[in-house]
DNA sequence: GCATTATTAGAGCACGCACTCTAGAGTGCG
DNA sequence: CGCACTCTAGAGTGCGTGCTCTAATAATGC
């Protein structure tokens, strides 16, 4: 029986999606053909096909990676000693890939494909409710600890994520500063939750 | 001569780019064919043709037709006696469409063009420009009336234009109260400009 | 070596696309 | 009325698409 090198074929896999992550991000979905991600990742069609059934899943597999990892920083989070360390290991997270120059161009093409693809729009609309789940645990926890929230923590989750999808919004703009922008969004949240000491 | 009924043709194009918003919010650049377009219409390929001369260009028409309003938009704001007012007014106006249920769809999708199409980048941007240092004048104001703002004013007004984009992302959420949304955006522009007086 | 199976390239397919062309209907003017 | 022109529909065009199929090759266990 011919036993299958699953590590020969993880990395295959990695290199399509990183081609398709380009080609992606560049010209969105629909804007990319099969073609240019095989070109791209210098194999045939038929090899792309092999790995992935269709171009949708090769999409859907770029952001289905990602969330066991989205899923640990979670639990990391709501692991801290003090909801206010939470919190900020949440955001930080959130920011994680503020400095990739791909991800503003995927999150434009993320975005738009929520809207018109059921199966995708679930996918991510399930791993946002929990990283708002998450962010509402410790700000419940923060404001029981004496903190001043301006808003109930079930609103403030969805502003805190409002807030760093905006910050990817700014990212393709030019003369963006990744660290700056985290800085400010934390004093923005710091505001937000209402924090006894600065 | 022949002289043109200009209020008909005006009439028809505005009924194409009806049309057409419909179909771009839900399906995009890319993914909307013009004959679904020319179907939602009831006309002909030719006429669409006739209208505009490239699907790219229905397009365009959509968001160009909305750079006299902001122009508007922004001037009024200037014009206000205090500068909070005018904060409030471009604030206010940078919302107007949050209750639109195509919005969402419109705004991913002219998104996602601005990272791939120059000429609609530009278009977007420099509107973007003007509101950007609206906004900032308005805040310099502020800050020589005795407010305390958490940012330089530069910085805040983009921070404020991130947010209001940021909204429209989560209008399309099930459960979004765009009314709601605008009185917290409010609530943190104040918050973050520092008013003296609540 | 042999059988089995994973992997690969790329030609080929049916289809949908943006856009053009043509021919005629509608419309204001002299 | 007839001219000059706009407006309109829809068939037609050439091309690019996502994906399938075939057939060859490489890798493995016996």
């Amino acid at each position: 029986m011919r036993t299958v090198d699953p590590e020969q074929h993880a990395r295959k896999r990695a290199l399509i999606l990183q081609a398709a992550a380009r080609e992606f991000a560049v010209h969105g979905v629909d804007g990319t053909s099969t073609a240019s991600v095989c070109r791209r990742a210098g194999i045939g069609s038929g090899t792309l096909f092999h790995y992935f059934p269709t171009k949708r899943a090769l999409f859907h597999a770029l952001f289905s990676d990602d969330l066991p990892r989205n899923a640990a920083a979670r639990e990391r989070a709501l692991a801290a000693a003090r909801p206010g360390d939470g919190l900020d290991l949440l955001v930080d997270h959130l920011l994680t890939d503020l400095a990739d120059p791909l991800v503003p161009g995927l999150l434009a093409a993320a975005l738009f494909q929520a809207n018109r693809d059921e199966e995708f729009a679930v996918m991510v609309a399930t791993d946002e409710a929990l990283t708002r789940d998450a962010l509402t645990t410790l700000l419940e926890r923060a404001a029981a600890d004496g903190c001043r929230p301006a808003f109930p923590p079930e609103r403030l989750a969805g502003w805190i994520l409002r807030l760093s999808d905006a910050c990817y919004l700014a990212a393709g703009e030019e003369g963006f500063d990744p660290v700056a922008q985290t800085a400010e969004l934390r004093r923005i949240v710091a505001g937000l939750v209402g924090r006894p000491a600065g």
